[in-house]
DNA sequence: CGTGTCGTTCGACGTTCGTCAAGGTGTCGC
DNA sequence: GCGACACCTTGACGAACGTCGAACGACACG
């Protein structure tokens, strides 16, 4: 159902920015910048990526996260689920913990897909 | 409902970009940054936005943005008004047409919001 | 092994969203 | 004024979403 590759978003080289603004995009494209831009839509999710934004070095479990955006660690848990989909953050198993990390490239590949200013 | 101004997104100085990576942001910011993601977090409207961007100088009217995409001429006034809402894009109407023109600040400044890699 | 903790998945609920057909508003030309 | 046209608004419907409690899986420690 979620496509783990994006072609658009993957992309380290020559595409880069403009994506958006150099002409018309296909229907295929669009779906797959949406899918990424839903991923961050919401006011939770949001909060989620400052807060893992905000702690690069060490990571901040679920545990954490959930207090701290005043919801269920299972809802919390569903948030990450769509972040890490989107390749927005990643999660890695210490113990019994999951420490979240911020993935930098996703964010800016987002950043170049839309900003028509970019280059 | 839909708030007119957006202090995170209507600075045009200093507070710049890394409002995302610089730390927690205020539950009520995070609301209004995914207010403004969520405009644009569908894929409809991203293929209006990129055919809007294709033509910054004419303007592109909504009798051409429907069969572009696909829909009726309704579903995309409904688009537009949200694009419009979340300061992305700009109407103005001569004689029966209304013409959309992308709105480079608002896209812009989302983009500045969301990019950790800024300044 | 058994217990406890952390995290995810599942089922259900209410809400929001995208879409269209139908009707309404505004503008132009005759 | 009166059609004709472009656009917007409304109402309705199905689909997707966010949230929670509860059940499940993974792991550490006695």
């Amino acid at each position: 159902m979620m496509p783990k590759r994006l072609r658009v978003l993957d992309t380290t080289g020559p595409i880069c920015c403009a994506t958006l603004a150099s002409g018309p995009i296909s229907e295929a494209d669009a779906l797959e910048i949406a899918l990424r831009l839903k991923a961050l839509a919401d006011p939770v999710r949001v909060r989620l990526m400052s807060l893992i934004l905000a702690e690069t070095d060490t990571g901040v479990c679920t545990c954490d996260l959930a207090p701290a955006v005043g919801v269920t660690e299972a809802t919390v848990s569903h948030h990450m689920k769509q972040l890490r989909d989107a390749g927005l953050v990643e999660g890695t198993r210490k113990g019994t913990n999951v420490f979240y990390r911020p993935n930098a490239d996703g964010l800016g590949a987002l950043c170049r897909v839309i900003d028509p200013a970019c280059c």
